[in-house]
Parts: structure tokens; C-alpha cells; sequence
DNA sequence: TGAAGTGATACCCTCTTGA
DNA sequence: TCAAGAGGGTATCACTTCA
């Protein structure tokens, strides 16, 4: 199924060749490459992995070209009553900009109370889960997904922020196990992996964020 | 655009929803999860990133529920004339079982060379290669992805094969770097990037592909 | 008004599948 | 065999909120 293959860059894609060819391309080796703007290729040192090795973030400057159509998520209207997250159900005038969907707290919490089970969802929860908050499983999995990095976010944040805390003399209680990767990890874990987190144990969450005051309220 | 988003989930998604409700998933702590198939749970391991703990595979066994519609992808059936791949234009008929694609042998020559010379395209560069081609950019695309796929695959072999020849008791030549994770890598590396291999030197590449023949020929 | 939050998009990667 | 499908990851972008 083409879905995700062919929508993007079938229709458009024929489009951004100014400067060369084939045989440019395959003669690129002898300038070096560098693509126009050398400037912003960071390769995001992070990824030990010799093979992760992103190119320079498709140096985006480069093709003004690109549409970036964006028509819309496919986002449904979610909970028009409560409090409507804001949907971008009609397609968008064509050019318009991306539109955010705003989900509604209800949802939020379903999300968050969710996500506070299980980090991942298999597909048949997550179309339940979809079906019952009136999003598409698309919305649920970028959801995730995007959950996903805030705690890491927020984890990360809060490490840095305890050894330099400790650095700085005090001798913080940075649990052991807080900077055991394994473990660390265990935190995002499906809660089908056994031994890193009994049932009855809370996820660790040193963060602030709002979200879990959706847990601590009534 | 919804493109990638939407297509393959909008559609079928509200569909499996069998046995759970948003409170059972709630509620799968109790039972420990598990989920059903806890056995092919390989996290393969490889990454040491805590971060990068896949899922379980989505125990893709449990939901044969799931559509799948895979509404063939965008390749029509290839070699007309020439060899011709043909582009994938035309929606084949709805409900079509995956069709494999078989690129030409111009347009594998063309890819092969072109991957010889960088592992990795701009946008811009791939969509000019697929517009030469008659592929879409997303053909392309995944040509390059399967393609560094099987690269690192081969060398991944044949590391294996030095080591297990060398255990044999034969001093093989197992260059030092080879086993250097990050050089090793360069071997992927875009071009652009400096150090790795000078622009006259060729890739290093120990598998006897067909493909590399296509260098030396002529 | 700038920073933070977050939905969405584009690529990349791994593993699978099916012709 | 190998093009694709599916799902996970990271980096960005753009739009909202909020202080």
C-alpha cells in the first residue's frame, strides 16, 4: 500500500532538479559533496551506532522547491463538546501551514494515564485506544512517540541537572540504578518486560511535568 | 500533508478492537502483561542506547485481525520495453496483494553507481535520480535504504567469516580497522563527510557482490 | 515577546513479508 | 531475492501558551 510510500513524493517530487544530473551526482566525489550549504550538517553526535549515521538533515535550506504541502493532519475533530481540541477536520486551503491539533484534556488524560501503563502500545490497543478517544491511531502513535521523547527529554534533563548539582558539592541522591542505562531504559520498557519495574512500583518520574498532576488531582 | 500519516491508519483503523477496553488497558498491570506472545521478544540487542528499546515487535501474531490492506505499492508491474521499472502512477486496483517492483537493470546499474559514490542522497539529488529513472523518490528512497541494509549485512558476514576463518588457526588479514566500529561506519558515511576515505580512494567493500563488478568492468 | 510545549513531518533503522 | 510494509527513533518545524 502505497499510504505512506507514495503520498509525499509521488506527486511532487518530480520537481526539485536544478543543478544537475546523473552524471553531476556521480561526479559529486570529485567536489567534495558538501551540497550547497555545508554549513548546517550536524551529525548530531549521539548515535554510537557506525550505521545510524543521518545525513545532514537533508539541509532543508536547500530546496525551497519542496512543497510542503502539509494539508492537514488527519486528525478528526476530537471531542467537539468538552473542550475541543482544535481540528483541522476540512482540508486546510491548499498552502496552508500545518495545522496543530489541539487535544482536548480529556484525551490528554487518557493518553497520560496510558502512557503512565505502558510506554507502547501494541496496535490493536492503540486502535482501541483511538477509537475511544476519537483520534486516529496515527495521532495515538505520534503521541507515544512523541511522549516518548519527553521523558527522555525530562530524564536526561534531570542527570545533567543532578551531576552538576553534585559537582557542585552536595552529594545528591542520584539513585544508582538512575544512571544504570539498562535500567534508565527500563523506565520506557513495555511493561511485559518482567523485573525492572513490579507491578505495583510507580514509573520514575522526576520531572515536573503537568501531565502528572492530572493523577494527583481528585 | 497527511500523506504517511493518514493513509494506512485512517482508514481500517477503528477496527480491532476485540477484547480491550481503554479501562482494560488501564488495567493490564494487574496481569502482568505479557501480552500474549512474550517469546519473540528480541530486543536485538545492538544498541546501547537506552532509549532504543523496541517493542515487541508488536507481536505481529496477535492481531491478524488487523486489515493489512496494502493496497499494492505504487509499482506497476515493470519491464515493458526496455526493462523499464515504470513508474508507479496509476492506483492499481484496490485491494491487491503487495507487488513486488523489478527495477531495470539500467535504472539498478544507475542506483548501484550512484550508491557507490554516496551511501546517502539529498533530497534534491534523489529526486533528480528518480526523475531520471521514471522512479518515484520514495523508490528511490528505499533502494537506499535496503541497499545500506544489505551492505552492512555483507560486511557484517564477512567479518564473522574472518573471525571464524582466523579461529581456524589461519593468521587472516583482517585489517585492523575493519572491526574499527566508527571507520567501519565510514564505509556509510555520506561523502561529505571528511577524514573517512580520501575522494580517489574506493570503498572499501571485502563482499564479492555482483554489483561492485559494475565498477570494474570497463 | 521570547521560551517552552507539543502535534506533525521527514528521514533513518530494523525486522518481516510475499511475489 | 529484494522491494515494500510497519513501527520505532531523532531532528525540525510551526503553532500555542504562558510568564
Amino acid at each position: 500500500m502505497p499510504g505512506d510510500m507514495t503520498s509525499k513524493q509521488d506527486g511532487p517530487s518530480r520537481s526539485a532538479c536544478f543543478t544537475f544530473t546523473i552524471d553531476s551526482i556521480l561526479n559529486l566525489q570529485q567536489r567534495r559533496s558538501g551540497d550547497s550549504d555545508g554549513s548546517k550538517r550536524d551529525f548530531q553526535a549521539g548515535h554510537e551506532e557506525p550505521w545510524d549515521v543521518r545525513r545532514e538533515r537533508d539541509s532543508r535550506s536547500e530546496e525551497t522547491a519542496k512543497p510542503r504541502v502539509s494539508s492537514s493532519p488527519a486528525a478528526r475533530s476530537p471531542g467537539s463538546e468538552e473542550e475541543a481540541a482544535v481540528a483541522p477536520d476540512s482540508k486546510p486551503a491548499a498552502g496552508k501551514k500545518k495545522t496543530r491539533t489541539i487535544f482536548s484534556k480529556r484525551q490528554i488524560f487518557q493518553l497520560e494515564a496510558t502512557f503512565d501503563m505502558k510506554r507502547y502500545l501494541s496496535s490493536s490497543e492503540r486502535a482501541c485506544l483511538a477509537s475511544s478517544l476519537q483520534l486516529t491511531e496515527t495521532q495515538v502513535k505520534i503521541w507515544f512517540q512523541n511522549r516518548r521523547n519527553k521523558l527522555k527529554r525530562q530524564l536526561t534533563t534531570d542527570v545533567v541537572a543532578a551531576e552538576q548539582f553534585s559537582e557542585a558539592g552536595k552529594p545528591v541522591q542520584v539513585p544508582g540504578f538512575y544512571k544504570d542505562s539498562s535500567l534508565l531504559g527500563g523506565c520506557l520498557f513495555p511493561v511485559s518486560l518482567p523485573v525492572l519495574y513490579p507491578n505495583s512500583a510507580p514509573y520514575i518520574c522526576f520531572s515536573s511535568s503537568k501531565y502528572f498532576n492530572l493523577f494527583d488531582t481528585d
